[in-house]
DNA sequence: GCCAACGTTGGC
DNA sequence: GCCAACGTTGGC
């Protein structure tokens, strides 16, 4: 299967992508999933080599932070068997585990923050899951061509010199 | 299987 | 903190 490309959410109060620059090997489980549309798409179709935008949501202000990658194949989310875990969650058991994550390693924090304001205002962007109306998930596939744009971007917003 | 009530997400 | 939109739960 070719590479997939996928933004992934996160409260940079909770995980920023600073601290994923500063975890030990740049790598972290993305743990605490816990929505199904957001699960089946790790479980079935994560690979190792996937892309990964890095979003700051519920932030002042929200947007891509920047770029990560998918490190490991998908496997049981064990913060679902830990009770000591925000995301604990009983119904999900080792024998038949109903959360799964993978491993995701940092590649480059953005030198400013792409702001949601400004994407809304990307025509080229036009049909990207994160700018619908009342959307929530927070693992989603996002096209090679949008993908590409938000890197080009996240280039173009560097002072020159 | 319907759907109201409730809980969560996340922009603002 | 507000609240719209969405997802989940549970009574029936």
């Amino acid at each position: 299967m070719p590479q997939s490309f996928w933004l992934l959410k996160s409260e940079p109060d909770v995980f920023s992508i600073r601290d994923l620059e500063l975890a030990p090997k740049q790598t972290t489980p993305w743990e605490g999933v816990r929505n199904y549309q957001a699960r089946n798409f790790i479980r079935d179709q994560m690979q190792v080599g996937d892309r990964v935008l890095f979003y700051h949501s519920n932030a002042a202000p929200s947007g891509v932070a920047g770029e990560a990658e998918v490190v490991s194949r998908p496997y049981p989310d064990p913060s679902a068997f830990d009770r000591q875990s925000p995301y604990f969650d009983p119904k999900s058991k080792p024998e038949q585990p109903t959360w799964y994550l993978v491993d995701v390693r940092w590649r480059q924090t953005f030198p400013s923050l792409l702001v949601l304001e400004m994407l809304k205002a990307e025509e080229k962007l036009a049909g990207l899951e994160l700018l619908r109306r009342g959307s929530r998930l927070s693992v989603q596939p996002v096209s090679r061509i949008h993908f590409q744009h938000l890197l080009k971007m996240a280039k173009a917003k560097v002072a020159p010199g």
